[in-house]
DNA sequence: CCGCGGGTCCACCGAACGGTGGAGGCGCGC
DNA sequence: GCGCGCCTCCACCGTTCGGTGGACCCGCGG
């Protein structure tokens, strides 16, 4: 039997997340909060082996109460139940002790699949998630950009169109879109806006 | 008469400049430099009235000399010249004490009335850099983002194409474009990868 | 010598975006 | 009560972007 916290600061995703548990035999939900540090305490005194996170709350955020958890009830596992696959969140949530990721557009039958086998302390992730990982971990030659692509992703960055950043390099706007595609590839992201973002955040943007 | 120095690291651009104002009465080109250290010595030394500062350069680059002139040679006067309108190179050289900026792509006309203007101590700036540099400056209510703005920004740089922002936010499409052309008109950007880029530099995103 | 990575370029397509000019509702302060 | 800022939404249009699947050239190193 497993034991359940729900930690969400929506009242109305709790009972829905109940419910989708109320019929698994080997589930029981014995908690929930609303915010993360409330999360904690559930999950430690009430013994529990799954924490249902989500991220975003007021307070105490996923990130940080799985951070606490990992350290004060390192026999929880923490399962990411979040709303928008934000690049941003997933690395810090991993990085924190999360075993697994998913989104709240997942199936109830592929969330209760995903306690279990956080349970196991086996790792599930959305697919969109586990894709944007692999971008991140395929960093030995692909997390750096090349001379070039950063160039262009400087001109994107600095406000540039195709067209503009292809006159700036003294190239065709066609080099400019197959940089960009490597840069996206790289960085793990679909577009030059977040491409931007994950310029800042790695810090070869200035 | 008007003692102009050039500094740019393309022999070919010093050229085309020196041409330039080869037949104007008034102006005479007294020297050149090809990087940033170099330009200030010949300011110096030659009595530069206005210098023409190239902003990339390899070595010393004309933030940095442009910085250095105004505290070693004081009287002259820095005039930017500069390929693109890189908006983020706009506020570090005026700050930097320069007095105009202008972009390559000016005529030749354009920059000769500039240089004179230099010259008497007034400011020439582009138009496309007038308006970026009045977006900074309409910082009093129009710098600042609501936080609806900088939420829907911050969706944007995680990733999320219009829609799904408007998914996240729980409303409509509609509403995350105007958010966003809000967003552009205060950074003074005109795309999302830009306005991204602006979120990062003033530290409204994460 | 040949592979490989980097840089350049091509064509095509659907989808997304940016620009414009509106509109109404709400709460706040004068 | 009225104005104003903020948030929400609409329609239309041209442009740009992203995705795909190629292609060639060059320099470096095995």
């Amino acid at each position: 039997m497993l034991r359940l916290v729900i930690v969400d600061d929506h009242p109305i995703v709790r009972g829905g997340l109940r419910d989708t548990f109320a019929d698994v035999e080997d589930i029981v939900v014995v908690g929930e909060a609303g915010d993360g540090a409330e999360g904690v305490d559930r999950a430690r005194s009430l013994a529990a082996d799954v924490v249902l996170m989500d991220l975003r709350m007021p307070g105490t955020d996923g990130v940080a109460a799985t951070a606490a958890l990992r350290e004060q009830v390192p026999d929880a596992r923490v399962l990411v139940l979040t709303t928008f696959d934000g690049e941003s969140d997933v690395l810090p949530a991993i990085e924190a002790g999360a075993i697994g990721y998913l989104l709240k557009d997942a199936l109830p039958d592929d969330l209760i699949r995903a306690v279990r086998a956080a349970g196991r302390g086996e790792s599930v992730l959305a697919p969109s998630v586990t894709q944007h990982l692999m971008g991140q971990v395929r960093r030995p030659g692909a997390g750096t950009l090349t001379d070039r692509e950063k160039q262009v992703l400087q001109l994107v960055a600095n406000g540039c169109s195709n067209r503009e950043a292809a006159t700036a390099l003294f190239i065709g706007e066609a080099s400019i879109k197959t940089h960009l595609q490597h840069v996206y590839d790289k960085l793990g992201v679909r577009d030059r806006a977040s491409a931007v973002a994950e310029g800042y955040r790695r810090r070869l943007l200035t």
